[in-house]
DNA sequence: TAGTTACTAGACCGGTCTGTATAGTTCCCG
DNA sequence: CGGGAACTATACAGACCGGTCTAGTAACTA
């Protein structure tokens, strides 16, 4: 049988926001609920595993998110030094635009959900999906297949530290300043492998 | 009246332990006094501002202890390139020996608490100094002044990135990855320094 | 129309949270 | 010895936590 409201899906993306935002043990259910505009009998129906899958789900669904908006960046730029530094500029709007209140969607949860195995695992595969979208990204740009895979890691790494740096100062500088010197990085690397 | 009883010190090293590998809000105070054996008349004597003052602390202390480790590292270290990956290896080292469990000592906490303007000072006041550590190695090794703040910038950030990735996916890899990268980019700024 | 599935609604449970109140103990100082 | 400061010890308050339970409603189907 078909589902007949949008339930499920309500409380899933304000599940995401809030995650988000505060973090896993810092966003309580009531609270989901509350602004998600459904009762608890619903969470428990669409949601059985409770607050874990919730937030499985929830991380899930906002990787697979800004997995497609970066996958765009990169895809509209011509090389990898413009791609990522679009990627970072799109994330520095999006901090400033919620003025810092919404962080990378799994730097936060994946912080503090260390020795929860279901959780933490749900964000290691979405790290690896972004990694190895960055990593086909610079490949096509021509930086050499060896060295393509850790400088990868680097610029999610890095990308990930300068939002939580720029959360905790309330400025968009530390952001930026990564984005400057990870495209110097990658020209860098370019040059070698000429 | 001199101090009678360490139970201050004592609680306030528990709380940055447990901050720690924890976060903040999955950090109760009841854990924090059994395992630092007082009782909780003892913390808000010790600690009238509770919770918060708690973290305050605990964030400064771990942050000025770990300074110091890093301030030692860079200072043994004949240039900046060995440093940063002296520090890297030693951050790396405390992740293996703690099977993952203990991560950057602001990065969680810094994480969850941008809503709490004293706590999150406090991790604003560390990181600086830190970058500040870096900056000045920096320029000692030979990197021209005018790019220094901008490349600390980017080692805190991208070594923060490495520890949530390494701890998440509970490998050092990632963190060892952002090692052998930032080393070179120091190189590639010190080569355009001459 | 009767039955079944999809879903809503919220009271309720035991437990834990931070924080308070108050009494007791230990030690130094005069 | 007396008094006060430093500190311990625990009981308790009030709120909130995640999660369970049961009853009810709406929509589709046989």
């Amino acid at each position: 049988m078909p589902r007949r409201t949008d339930t499920r899906q309500r409380v899933l993306h304000t599940a995401a926001e809030l995650f988000r935002r505060q973090g896993y043990q810092a966003t309580g259910l009531n609270q989901v609920l509350q602004e998600g505009g459904a009762p608890k009998g619903s969470l428990y129906f669409h949601f059985p595993g409770g607050k874990e899958q919730l937030a499985v789900e929830a991380i899930t669904l906002a990787g697979t998110e800004l997995c497609d908006t970066i996958a765009g960046v990169l895809a509209s730029a011509t090389d990898p030094v413009s791609g990522v530094d679009g990627v970072v500029r799109a994330l520095a709007d999006d901090l400033v635009r919620s003025d810092f209140r919404r962080g990378c969607p799994l730097g936060t949860v994946a912080q503090t959900t260390v020795d929860n195995d279901a959780i933490r695992q749900a964000c290691a595969a979405v790290f690896e999906t972004w990694r190895r979208l960055v990593e086909r990204a610079l490949v096509a740009g021509g930086v050499p297949e060896d060295v393509a895979p850790s400088l990868a890691t680097m610029t999610i790494a890095a990308v990930e530290g300068g939002q939580l740096l720029a959360r905790n100062q309330k400025d968009v500088a530390p952001l930026l300043a990564v984005g400057t010197q990870l495209t110097e990085l990658i020209r860098a690397h370019l040059r070698e492998g000429q």
